[in-house]
DNA sequence: ATACGTTCCGGACCATGGTACGGAGTCAAG
DNA sequence: CTTGACTCCGTACCATGGTCCGGAACGTAT
């Protein structure tokens, strides 16, 4: 269950560069060198790097991330759940947002059947 | 019904550099200037630079927004049809990402409650 | 008519999240 | 024991979406 760097890169399905970057960034740990001078990266690494793209896809920032990651092993509870839960809030505001946006496309293609006649009108499709 | 940029800007709640950025990016006329050298903005400024912010919060970038509103005023309705629609599926995809994203911070909450014992797993929340 | 707040404009600067480069070391296979 | 692929590391570069700066012109209230 040891793999270098670029095993662990593509199984979290980002480039080598990327996993090197969240290191220098402190989101990663730096493993030993078991060998001579090339690193080796277990299970632990990976999931943490699955961590990191899926919060990131959760809208953290890598820097709140770090802190996520920081908390994590602190384990203080109550700041934890806080941040989630200002997280979900978040969250839910973007989603409401998407969602505006995806029945303003909706409409908007609607309105833009090929072959009819009219203004097929973009700007009006997201007035509020 | 005509304003400086000051207003505009606010009415649109951004700033004013950011609306100069958009004019040299191509996304916002650049207006007349009726007597001398002040220009006003009327209300189809405003209304498309709301469209701008609108059109971002859906995830288009700034290129893309341009290029919709080109397509706007040409008319194209199939190619805006098209575009819509698969804007549509990449929300649909965001969206889906997001209600996860909140699912796993909603467990992770639960899981944190203040009070309670044992490792409240930020990394396990998000485990998929 | 002078002062104070805006506007105009170009260009420099910034943060975020990477991506590319280049030289040196390492490692496994043939 | 050499070759070719991968690794390490620092530094430079990139795109996106702004934000700030500074000097000159403008314009409105006093």
């Amino acid at each position: 269950m040891s793999m270098t760097i670029a095993r662990l890169a593509d199984q979290a399905n980002v480039g080598v560069e990327t996993v090197r970057y969240y290191q220098r960034r402190g989101l990663l740990g730096v493993p030993a060198r078991p060998h001579g001078s090339v690193r080796r990266y277990g299970s632990d690494d990976l999931r943490q790097l699955r961590f990191i793209r899926a919060a990131q896809s959760a809208g953290f920032t890598l820097e709140e991330i770090r802190e996520l990651l920081e908390l994590d092993s602190s384990g203080d509870r109550a700041r934890a759940r806080e941040i989630a839960m200002q997280r979900i809030d978040l969250l839910d505001l973007k989603i409401a947002n998407l969602e505006r946006a995806r029945l303003a496309l909706s409409n908007l293609a609607k309105a833009c059947v090929t072959g009819s006649e009219g203004p097929c009108p973009i700007l009006a499709a997201f007035d509020s």
